[in-house]
DNA sequence: TTGCCTGCGGGACAATATGCCGCAGCCTTC
DNA sequence: GAAGGCTGCGGCATATTGTCCCGCAGGCAA
């Protein structure tokens, strides 16, 4: 049997210098693109098994590469990687046909799991697993950012104006990690 | 046209009341369940345009619900929401159907947002619509405060843990009055 | 081409807010 | 009465914001 062909899509440059060779060591074919163009030239010329995509990707995500992964590899498995990860993209990933959706830091194996994982539906039917604690403060704050700046497509400025903070600050949260949990 | 008909699952006592009379004013027809059962039960004599399902019904979710509904009801749109918001509930939430997902405290016009959105072609022309502005931060924060110290019975430490910040920092924010908006 | 407007990134500095300490008063429970 | 939890509040040392101010880039109209 071959081994699985797997399309890693991140533009920094160390992280996915590691997590090819992770993969590798774990005995996958790993080809790996640094932008959407490069990714498109992959995806049109080679049958992947699975796709690890980073959602950030220099200026836009990387969700519009979903479509055509589905449609010339329809059996692909699609996991999103984010450092910026959001309830807000999560859902919008998901609904744009991705797999599965992670934050990162994430190493490895976790990132397979992921990308593997497929008994879904016990992921969350489990009653112990419902997470009952609120969402901090921090956490709140920043969803809730990701989301008015995903209707705006980004737009700072204008998402500044409506949560009626100052640009700069909104700048600067923006550039920090969001909240562990 | 006849009214569009709304399940609402929800087993919090007020927040339902206040849920079904702000749809009901909207012009919708809503019916309501406390819980799974009754849910089902409504879901197999009544035909719903639109549902709206808390996440955390007692002990497990209502995750189970969309699999009849979208079978009773395959037009249908399906919202889930929950005031344990996490990533995990809301991919596990889309990938079993569900059309989105929204973190509590939220609002009649933020809920219905959230249900009608996307690319609804019949609604986006809809002049009602009138342009809804997200909530400041600090709004978001003070509401979610209120909702979990309320939770918590007015005790301002154990909220301040859950919540994840000093004590002496919640103190000092519930001093000061709430924010305009 | 030249303004002009808007968005983006970021420096600098003062105004606030927060984290963290400690202390005293009040309850309730052994 | 001692123990432990909660509350209100006074200080700091830090961290985060609000403001103002530039420079740069792209879109657009004169």
């Amino acid at each position: 049997m071959s081994k699985k062909h797997i399309l890693l899509v991140e533009d920094d440059e160390v992280f996915s210098r590691v997590m090819s060779r992770a993969l590798t060591h774990r005995d996958y074919e790993v080809s790996h693109a640094a932008n959407e163009d490069e990714a498109l030239v992959l995806i049109n010329s080679t049958q992947f098994d699975y796709a690890i995509l980073d959602l950030n990707l220099g200026g836009h995500t990387s969700l519009g590469l979903i479509a055509p992964l589905k449609q010339k590899n329809p059996v692909s498995r699609i996991l999103i990687l984010t450092g910026y990860a959001s309830i807000t993209t999560a859902v919008e990933a998901i609904k744009l046909g991705a797999d599965n959706y992670l934050a990162k830091p994430a190493d490895a194996d976790e990132i397979l799991g992921a990308l593997l994982d497929n008994n879904q539906p016990d992921t969350v039917a489990d009653p112990d697993s419902a997470h009952l604690e609120p969402m901090s403060v921090r956490r709140l704050e920043w969803e809730h950012i990701q989301k008015v700046l995903n209707e705006n497509d980004g737009n700072i400025s204008e998402t500044a104006r409506q949560l009626k903070m100052h640009r700069r600050t909104l700048q600067r949260k923006l550039q920090k990690r969001p909240v562990a949990k």
